[in-house]
This record gives C-alpha cells, sequence and structure tokens, in this order.
DNA sequence: CGCAACATGTAAGCGGTTACATGATTAC
DNA sequence: GTAATCATGTAACCGCTTACATGTTGCG
C-alpha cells in the first residue's frame, strides 16, 4: 500500500486532482500516511500510464491545466486486489521517543520541552480532529469515522501517559549515576 | 535523528558492535524506530570516519573479526546536541489504517482477519514488553522504562479501540450504497 | 501591497530496505 | 542433519522529501 494505491482509493469517492489530493492527504489522512506534491503528482501519472485511471485536461486560464483523474474499472480491481492484503503493516518511525531514551543525558529544562511540545503537537491533532467530525460526520464513511476516531484514541492516551509519567523523567535517579 | 544518532546513544551504555546493537533494535526499540544490517553497519563506519565513535577489530577464528564499538567525547558532545532538538518528530505509517479507510470496498471476512491480524501483532507486542520488564527492570534507564511503558499503553489502548469498534465496520449502511 | 490559494510538475538527493555473499559453531 | 546464532559487509534499488520553476486570482 504505496501512494499510487492510497489516490486510488481516494479516487473511488470521485474525480480529483492532484491538488485535491494532496488536501485529502493533509486532513483525514494526515495522522498515518504523509505525501507531498512530489509523491502525489509521480502517482498520478504511473496510474494513468497504467491504466488504472483516466485523466482528463480542462484548460484554465492563467494557471496550469486542471488535470482531473477518474479511477477505471481496472483501476477497481486493482485496489480491491491490494485490500486483500491480510496484514498491512503499521510502523512508528518516532525521534521523539527515542530522544526519550536518552533523558538521563538531557537537561531536565529540555525533557519538559520535548514533552510540552508534543503535547502541542497532539492539541492541535485534537481539534483538527474536532472540526473533521463537526463538518461531514454524516457523509463519512465508517472506514473514515473509525479511522479519526483511532486518531483520537492514541492521542488520547498519549496525553495521559505523559502526564501520568513525565515526572519518572525529571526525578530519575540515574541522571549522574545510579544512586540505588 | 536518524540510525547513527540513534546508535550513537546506545554506545553509552558501553561497547557494542554493529550485530549487539541490531539486537538492541529488535528489543526496546522496536515498536518505534526499525533498523537493519543494511543501516547499521553503514552507519558505524560513517560515525568512525567521523571520529564519533573508535573502533576495535577483535579477531575471532571461523567468523569475521568482532568489532568493537566505543563512543568519545566528540560522539558525546554530537550527542548531547542531537538532544537538543525541541521537536522529534513522531511519525506513523500506517498501511492498515489506510485498508481501513477503504474497508467498505472490502469483504467483511477480509476486513475481520485484517483487524485480528494486527490484534495478534499487539499481542505478541505486549508478551515482549512483559519480557523486557521481567528481565532487567531495575537496570533499565528511566527513559527506558517511559518508552517500553509508552508502547504498552498504545498497544492497550488500540486494543480497546479495535473491539469497542470493529462492529462499525462490519455493520456499515455504507456497504453497498447509502441505505440512509 | 502582500499573502494565501490555486495548479502542475521536475530533478537531485537521501535514507533505508532487500538481497546477496561467506562461513564456523552450537544446540536440538 | 538442520536450524539458529554469531558476525560483517556491499550493492542495487526504491520510495519519498526537498527544493526549484512558474504564474494568476482574490482577499484583507
Amino acid at each position: 500500500m504505496d501512494v499510487k494505491t492510497v489516490c486510488l482509493g481516494m479516487l473511488t469517492e470521485g474525480e480529483a486532482s492532484g491538488y485535491d489530493l494532496k488536501k485529502e492527504f493533509e486532513s483525514s489522512f494526515s495522522h498515518f500516511f504523509a505525501a507531498g506534491y512530489g509523491s502525489i503528482y509521480p502517482a498520478l501519472a504511473s496510474l494513468a500510464e497504467q491504466g488504472l485511471v483516466t485523466c482528463e485536461c480542462i484548460p484554465q486560464t492563467g494557471k496550469p491545466d486542471r488535470k482531473v483523474y477518474r479511477i477505471t474499472v481496472a483501476g477497481r480491481r486493482f485496489l480491491a486486489e491490494a485490500l486483500e492484503n491480510p496484514s498491512p503493516c503499521h510502523k512508528l518511525r518516532s525521534e521523539f521517543l527515542a530522544t526519550l531514551c536518552f533523558a538521563h543525558l538531557m537537561k531536565p529544562e529540555d525533557i519538559e520541552t520535548v514533552l510540552d511540545n508534543r503535547l502541542a503537537e497532539i492539541e492541535e491533532y485534537k481539534k483538527f480532529f474536532k472540526d473533521l467530525e463537526d463538518g461531514d460526520l454524516q457523509c463519512m464513511h465508517a472506514g473514515t469515522k473509525f479511522v479519526v476516531g483511532f486518531g483520537k484514541a492514541m492521542m488520547a492516551a498519549t496525553e495521559a501517559f505523559i502526564a501520568e509519567n513525565r515526572h519518572t523523567l525529571i526525578e530519575a535517579d540515574d541522571r549522574k549515576s545510579a544512586t540505588a
């Protein structure tokens, strides 16, 4: 499941341009699947070449032609097969956690900053999820609702964990040497 | 914070070979930072070239020389600076969630399989965290404990969320057409 | 007046994954 | 006997990120 396949999936909701898909990546997908123009545009070109989508060029004045993509029957078939993967991966890459592994080498105020910045990011996500749900809850698919709910649950769990455990990083005996 | 920096951090715990570090990546780091030999060996070579670690070759019979790396003073300085990043990133890449976004295009039994496989992976992580804690809780740094606790909290939250919400994916009205 | 939104794309580069190459020892 | 553990490394590849290139319209 790469950027190409996700684009294909998004196109099952209706026609869209690369620009439109980027916005989709920035909204409901932002917390678990990032993609920039540099991935999206080549992905769409490649999908078109494989016949999985069609492309209609709509001339515009002043702007580059708007290219509207639509999924084809072959595209739906391809997507269905991709969705049959029984164990799609779920991978975290966290420099945040890696940093905290070495908290005993950090200044206490730096630890606090790292923690507070993470909490601030979570706060933004929470707002953002709220907006999503306020917006078009009823027109969201069950899958999208599930995924947004999942994001909310993770953010809540993270917040709670940090609140309950941040003191262990600051008060730790192992800051200079084992005092045990 | 790339593989190189994490290796450097691991070496603050004492000397180690690339092989040793790989085991470390597979244990306490496995749930948030993956690295294979193809990343680790070049990383160590590069660190040595920069003078951030020293390398001692220990000849062995039958096996390639064991190369033992130790962090240098310059290495500690470099690491300290890297740890000053106030907003280390925390990025999820989930084909699991991407797949479920398109649950309405999947067969119910395939949805169940995807969910059950994820739960099985979580079960493994939980066992694995338990082993970690049983093993050497008292010799673990506060940071490592925090990070393992974080992993446990995420796994628990994920399990609970799936248990409470899986039915919404199967029973959804939007499977064929909106029945609303 | 300036910034944000609209709109597409390329090219270089980077970091990481995967596969390959080698081979002894030890435990089941 | 055969699988796992020990032990290191290279090379090709792949996907994604970042920076660059271009230009209008409309809002505050």
